[in-house]
DNA sequence: CTAGGGTTAG
């Protein structure tokens, strides 16, 4: 009792007057300690529990694993996967919903999959684990791909399984499979259940779906700050700066109080809106809002880009500067805001500055630093940055491509570009094909503009709003004929779209 | 006693 209620002091005091503790005992105070976030010293309990000659239970496992899971200790999940096995509990269904999170959550997904496939019975959480564990680690795909694979085993989803997918469905923008489970949620009378309809919130702005995130908003009866949040970054990020600023202001004169998620919300709108005054009165009442005048390490790289966005580099590397501790995401919304602005040598120097202070670059740091060059038309630099990147064993993707393409196509490469191509193991989509359509335009080479056009149709993944792009950029140098292909292309889309 | 809602760089 003492223990669940944060009181792990008072809990432990009882727990050393017991003359020799059982495993419920033991099992009790490690979930008070694990509950109330004191994972290490839940595990420290855990193995004295064992010198102790005490047996694990179920409980003690499931705790076990949690720990593991926020710790990321796979070393340990490992150990107790193994005692699992030794106590004879590998068939008991909570234990391995544990056993699959903790894998899941330590990212070995290969060992998640394999304790899943192998499971007696995969039950409702056994899969919403495998979903959930997908959906937030970026294999968003992954997990909508399980979502169909239980229904097909006729499992229907529970309102976790379609909070955890309508993540995935945001996040990968797949409205259809995010419209069937908003079907879901009616047929199953959720839609007073809020979180489930604060996901709705969350999928449908993320997929672009503004007018249908605001309906479901508007029926809301009372929304809490998790609903505001959502609505407010949502229509931020799809660029309805003022509604999203109108929203937040509601949103206090509701009485409710803005949190860290509201401000990086209302940040990202004031960055869109390059509307620097109002950035730094912002920043002012954050300052003056923190007691130790530390601020949030999420709401600082929100400041970091939005002074970047909005031109202010001195700005964004005095937020930057007063962090104590500087995460890589930090670091990288400061290079990120040198290549917008065009600073390379500031970049370069950053770049080896955070190298120095012991963080990996990733493929976004690798895109900054190849979109300077792309700016400053350093050939000869962006293809050693893609060696280095490939040294770190960062596999080149759409966005580096079309960076080195870009470079090429401005200095009108053409024929490099497609040797760059055909070397690399990416297929070229219709983005890349846009990038060089454009250069085709800038140095008037009509008959490459056809081929590239060509080319670009046959890309199956082509969205219709591509040949609305296309159509702009063509129209000044392509034949009559062409045209005519060019909308029947346009009709052939929009309506195998509708399908 | 296993799974769940909003936030950061592109």
């Amino acid at each position: 009792m003492y223990a669940k209620q944060g009181l792990l002091f008072d809990a432990h005091e009882i727990f050393n007057e017991l003359p020799s503790p059982c495993v419920a005992s033991w099992s009790a105070l490690i979930a008070g300690y694990v509950e109330n976030g004191q994972t290490r010293e839940a595990l420290n309990i855990l193995a004295k529990m064992q010198r102790h000659g005490v047996s694990p239970n179920v409980v003690t496992f499931i705790y076990g694993l949690k720990a593991c899971s926020n710790l990321q200790a796979l070393d340990k999940g490992q150990e107790l996967h193994a005692e699992v096995i030794v106590e004879g509990l590998e068939d008991h269904p909570f234990v391995n919903s544990s056993l699959v999170d903790m894998y899941a959550r330590c990212g070995a997904f290969a060992e998640a999959r394999e304790v899943f496939d192998e499971l007696p019975h995969q039950d409702i959480v056994s899969w919403t684990t495998l979903i959930s564990a997908y959906a937030d680690n970026g294999h968003d795909k992954q997990a909508i791909i399980c979502l169909e694979a239980m229904q097909k085993l006729g499992i229907s989803p529970n309102v976790i399984t379609i909070v955890c997918s309508l993540k995935a469905c945001g996040n990968t923008g797949n409205l259809s499979v995010g419209k069937k489970l908003h079907m879901d949620i009616i047929v199953e009378q959720l839609e007073g259940n809020p979180f489930a309809t604060n996901s709705l919130i969350y999928m449908y702005t993320k997929c672009g779906s503004l007018d249908e995130a605001w309906h479901i908003f508007e029926e809301m009866h009372s929304p809490d700050i998790i609903s505001w949040n959502s609505i407010i970054s949502g229509f931020a990020e799809q660029g309805e700066n003022e509604r999203a600023l109108a929203l937040s202001k509601q949103m206090q004169e509701q009485g409710l109080l803005p949190d860290n998620t509201t401000l990086v919300g209302v940040l990202k709108a004031v960055a869109n809106m390059e509307a620097f005054e109002h950035g730094r009165r912002l920043h002012a009442q954050v300052f003056h809002s923190c007691e130790d005048q530390s601020i949030d390490l999420i709401v600082a790289t929100a400041l970091v880009d939005m002074y970047c966005k909005c031109g202010s580099i001195v700005y964004a590397q005095q937020v930057f500067n007063k962090m104590e501790t500087k995460d890589y995401v930090l670091w990288t919304s400061l290079l990120t805001g040198y290549a917008q602005q065009g600073y390379s040598d500031l970049l370069f120097q950053a770049y080896d500055s955070m190298k120095a202070h012991g963080l990996q670059p990733t493929a976004v740091t690798f895109l900054s630093l190849l979109n300077v060059c792309s700016h400053a038309g350093l050939i000869n630099s962006a293809y050693s940055i893609l060696e280095v990147m490939c040294g770190y064993g960062i596999e080149p993707d759409i966005k580096h491509l079309n960076c080195i393409v870009d470079l090429l196509g401005r200095s009108g490469q053409f024929f490099l570009a497609f040797a760059v191509l055909e070397r690399l193991p990416i297929k070229p989509t219709y983005i890349i094909w846009s990038t060089i359509l454009g250069h085709c335009r800038n140095h008037s080479i009509s008959e490459l503009a056809q081929y590239v056009f060509e080319c670009a149709v046959s890309d199956e993944e082509v969205e219709s709003a591509f040949f609305v792009v296309m159509s702009n950029l063509s129209s000044e140098f392509v034949s009559e004929e062409y045209e005519d292909v060019l909308h029947s292309c346009y009709g052939t889309s929009a309506s195998s779209s509708l399908l």
